[in-house]
RNA sequence: GCCCCUGUAGCUCAGCCUGGAUAGAGCAUUAGCCUUCUAAGCUAAGGGUCGCAGGUUCAAAUCCUGUCGGGGGCACCA
């Protein structure tokens, strides 16, 4: 709003220098000033100065003199070097920006782009085999947040999880005879029989051979995969849930085992099947987005003995998908970016739409040092709950009281994967994932405790007040922190990256911080105006941590 | 060989999409600040050829091309 104003100024002034621009084209020009001091947008008059053939700082000077009356909106317009940058009246700033907070309360932020609207999010679907690492639950943490982000705008989401059940893993554990073991056991054994089966190429096709007897309905066999499959997802289940990571729907592999004659019939009509020489029916991928990025275009979908791969599943189950909701989204790791393509483009085929996707990098462990891939394999991993333990541990010293300390923790992991983005590779380090200071979830909920704190001792008073002698730059730096987050949201939102709420969080907390230190509330002249600000600033934070699947504290 | 991601301070990152005013944080280091709202905080200092080389532009960390380093992927694994 104010920015149009902007606009509509410099077109008259600039029509009376008899240079005419479209508002649309001087709304693309003006920029948001690197510091607050020079205003809260800016000019720049570059562009001019071959126009005019004049240096670009005096041509400033004179569209400034061809502005005669300031509107009340704003404070000043000055000219600094070849910027002309307006101040927009804070005051009506501050006032619009808190009522709109404590209105909107827990809905702030959001543009209801969603309402209406059915959403599907898979995201997780690790390999059902043992606890999940720190890299797997990159995935489950990027996607809870994604799915939080949607229905913040209104979006009616149902969350799933793709067990696969049909996997080489699960075969290995059954080959160990892992049907009776806790979850908690399955870890070892698993890094055990891997090694096991890594040295001997008879348990390796023992293995296949097992796969093969689950994939034709044996039913001792298929007792035994459902066994292990189940400890697994309840287990995993269990450990995400603790973060705050939950499902509305667990869907199997082996469900969609039979489909694959019907996936394959259809996929005959566009032509594009043919059997290769050794018995393999593939698709042709030519003449498609894949082409160029693989040796050869093409999807082998089954074995030579005719039985399904993996991808006809997963095609019949995106089928599915698709049909249950306006628009689906899936969160796979960045390996898996070219079968995914390659996945699209057969339901291209097939005349359906296919999910919009996210990908995200690994997380390498960092030791001094030295970097290495984290492999549940190879058992080198740190596992998501003994790092979210540590965390508890960690803050349960510090903290007032011990029940915040999981609050804490789950704090400190979310915030330590959701801040980078997604196609980074994060550099895990388990001391600095420790550390609560700078840069870090816990500092977050610290922020808002503070805020807290000072409400609890201050009489409520119900009347708002905007009254108020003069704003300070802490309080101008933080309403106008405020007045970014429904950008950040939106930004999140169409990105599909909650990083951008990550960061934008640490700000807002930051801004505060140095309000907090500057500017006392109580018994200050302009106490109730600052209660305002503390009781806006506890609302926004939260609105964003929400976003992050962090819980916010009173006190810590 | 081809495709995708990535390279910014000692370390971990933001900024790049949408080019502009002195390149920002945190950690670590050094020096300060708790008889006033929680010091998990704040202030200050040192620390940068934004991988390298070209190009476009009045202006490039940002856009384009090339190149080098790191990661991922490219026919019966899932």
């Amino acid at each position: 709003m104010q920015k149009e104003s902007v606009a509509e100024i410099l077109s008259k002034a600039l029509a009376k220098k008899k240079i005419n621009l479209k508002i649309q084209e001087i709304l693309e020009r003006i920029e948001i000033p690197p510091s607050s001091e020079m205003g809260d947008f800016a000019f720049p008059c570059f562009f001019l100065a071959s126009k005019l053939k004049r240096n670009p700082a005096d041509i400033a000077l004179e569209i400034r003199e061809e502005i005669e009356k300031i509107p009340p909106e704003f404070q000043d317009i000055q000219t600094k070097g070849p910027y002309i940058n307006f101040f927009v009246n804070r005051g009506n700033l501050a006032a619009d920006v808190i009522k709109e907070i404590l209105e909107k309360k827990d809905n702030f932020g959001s543009k209801g782009i969603g309402k209406g609207k059915k959403m599907l999010v898979e995201h997780t679907s690790i390999n059902p085999n043992a606890s999940p690492h720190v890299g797997r639950a990159r995935n489950a943490i990027i996607g809870d947040s994604l799915v939080r982000i949607l229905k913040f705008q209104g979006f009616n989401v149902d969350t799933h999880y793709y067990v696969n059940d049909v996997s080489k893993q699960i075969a290995m554990l059954v080959l160990a005879g892992a049907e009776k073991l806790k979850f908690e056991s399955m870890l070892k054994k698993y890094v055990k029989i891997s090694a096991e089966i890594k040295k001997s190429k008879k348990k390796e096709q023992q293995v296949f051979d097992l796969l093969e007897k689950f994939e034709s309905g044996d039913k001792e066999t298929t007792k035994k995969f459902n066994k292990v499959t189940s400890t697994c997802v309840k287990g995993q289940e269990k450990i995400l849930g603790k973060l705050g990571i939950n499902y509305d729907v667990f869907d199997y592999e082996s469900t969609y085992l039979n489909r694959s004659k019907e996936i394959l019939a259809q996929l005959e009509k566009s032509g594009k099947l043919f059997q290769d020489e050794e018995g393999r029916i593939v698709l042709d991928l030519k003449n498609t987005s894949v082409e160029g990025k693989m040796r050869t275009p093409l999807l082998v979908l089954t074995r030579s003995n005719a039985t399904g791969l993996y991808p006809l599943r997963d095609i019949a189950y995106t089928l599915d998908k698709m049909k249950k909701a306006d628009s689906n989204l899936i969160v796979l790791g960045e390996d898996q970016k070219l079968y995914f393509n390659q996945i699209s483009e057969a339901l291209k085929i097939l005349g359906s739409d296919f999910p919009k996707v996210v990908h995200y990098s690994y997380i390498l462990l960092s030791e001094g040092k030295k970097k290495k891939k984290m492999s549940t394999r190879k058992g080198d991993v740190v596992l998501l709950e003994d790092f979210l333990e540590d965390a508890i541990k960690k803050a349960e010293k510090k903290s007032k009281k011990k029940s915040y300390a999981k609050t804490i923790g789950i704090a400190a992991v979310r915030y330590v994967i959701l801040k980078n983005s997604a196609d980074k590779i994060i550099n895990f380090n388990l001391d600095d994932a420790l550390n609560f200071e700078g840069d870090t979830g816990p500092y977050l909920l610290y922020s808002y405790a503070r805020a807290s704190s000072i409400l609890r001792k201050i009489k409520e008073n119900k009347k708002i007040e905007l009254k108020y002698d003069e704003l300070e730059p802490q309080e101008i730096e933080l309403i106008k922190k405020f007045a970014e987050f429904p950008e950040i949201v939106l930004k999140s939102y169409n990105n599909s990256d909650p990083s951008y709420i990550a960061n934008y969080s640490y700000k807002l907390a930051q801004a505060f911080s140095d309000f907090y230190q500057n500017c006392p509330v109580m018994k200050s002249k302009n106490e109730k105006f600052r209660i305002l600000l503390v009781k806006s600033f506890r609302q926004v934070l939260k609105n964003s941590l929400n976003l992050l699947g962090i819980d916010v504290l009173e006190e810590m």
